[in-house]
DNA sequence: CGCAATGGGGATGGCATCATCCCCTTTTGT
DNA sequence: ACAAAAGGGGATGATGCCATCCCCATTGCG
């Protein structure tokens, strides 16, 4: 059983980052803390395996270098045995050492964080490696978003949409078809139902 | 058909931010960019109804009074016919005014901003009022969340573990109900599965 | 031409969730 | 002691998503 930490103060970042862990991990429950004092209170309670900790916590200047490794190492301090991992707004080598030598497993920029690669990081801790992941924006990609496809559906078409150019379709279908661990004929299967879905709709995105 | 765009750099608040739309408006297809170039490609593009920026965007000093309001400024003129709304990390009351002034029909704080709490924006700017919404943290709560509960089970947990002291359990199940639009007896049979499902991983928290 | 890739579907079983109905016992409050 | 609240379930149909299998027509290319 893991039991999992995430001390940030933006509800809709911490309730995102439980989720990835929820979906990263089996058998844990995650716990959410907005301020230092309610992280404090809740890693005395009980024993913690992860925490996640953004340092730009309220009552502190998130601006200052002093304030933001404070933070971390009091929620350090307080969880001795857990992993620790930093996710941060900002992007700064120096402060990912600063934490690293504070005992930290691994920092993270939030902009180069994608859905469904909390796991890789955990995995990289895992085998005992610090994990270190700045701000990636060539990957940078535009999002889409239609609200009557089904997940699967919104998967391919992000997956599609996002291919490089010249890449067939039958090749996006095999990459999601291992990437999920499904069938390509199946991922074929949704892309044609949302396509079908975004005609009706008249909303079909240049690209197909 | 309402047109979205969701302008920020943290993958996963824009994944975030975009569910919301999606949940709280009807027929409608949301956008997502990372940075302001994209941006302005999908507005010189499309047209859209709704925009969501953040001004902290990659390639500008999110310190700086000046390069937030330039996001802001160049996302409005970009789009003079769309509803804007600025959502951001730091919390601002002059800046807020700023927006106003820019144009900008809410100023949000990521702090100040649960799950769900989206369409009373939304509300409010289609009555014409300016929504500002800054960081709150008296109603900080600890969130807990458990892999195998469903999102139902989850739900009536959160509200029953939320709830002011002295509340009946009973007075809970009614207000879920209402709020979901179901039955309070529904509301109570989610609460018993998922103390049940809680009860058997021994993970039940105090206060049942 | 033949073949691969693409576009456009129908039908299926399995499964989880939702929302509702029902039953019962124990505890608590007044 | 009596009623209200709470704990502990079983069973149900409806619905939607997942994953798979099948069919067909069209297009492009060597």
């Amino acid at each position: 059983m893991h039991r999992a930490l995430v001390v940030e103060d933006q509800n809709l970042m911490r309730l995102a980052l439980m989720a990835e862990l929820r979906a990263g991990l089996r058998d844990c429950y995650v716990a959410g803390a907005q301020t230092l004092p309610m992280a404090k209170q809740l890693l005395d309670q009980d024993q913690f395996d992860l925490v996640i900790t953004d340092p730009g916590l309220p009552g502190f200047d998130p601006t200052s270098r002093h304030d933001r490794l404070h933070v971390v190492e009091t929620i350090i301090e307080a969880a001795p045995g857990a992993a620790h991992l930093v996710v941060t707004g900002s992007d700064d080598e120096d402060e990912a050492l600063a934490c690293r030598l504070l005992g930290a497993r691994a920092y993270i920029c939030k902009t180069g964080l994608s859905q469904g690669e909390l796991p890789l990081v955990l995995k990289q801790i895992d085998r005992g490696e610090f994990s270190i992941q700045l701000s990636d924006l060539d990957t940078a990609k535009l999002d889409l978003r239609f609200p009557t496809l089904t997940p699967r559906e919104d998967e391919i078409l992000a997956m599609m949409m996002h291919r490089n150019t010249g890449t067939k379709r039958r090749a996006v279908f095999q990459e999601m078809a291992t990437k999920a661990g499904i069938n390509a004929a199946s991922a074929e299967r949704y892309y044609k139902q949302a396509r079908a879905k975004l005609l009706k709709l008249g909303r079909l995105p240049e690209g197909l």
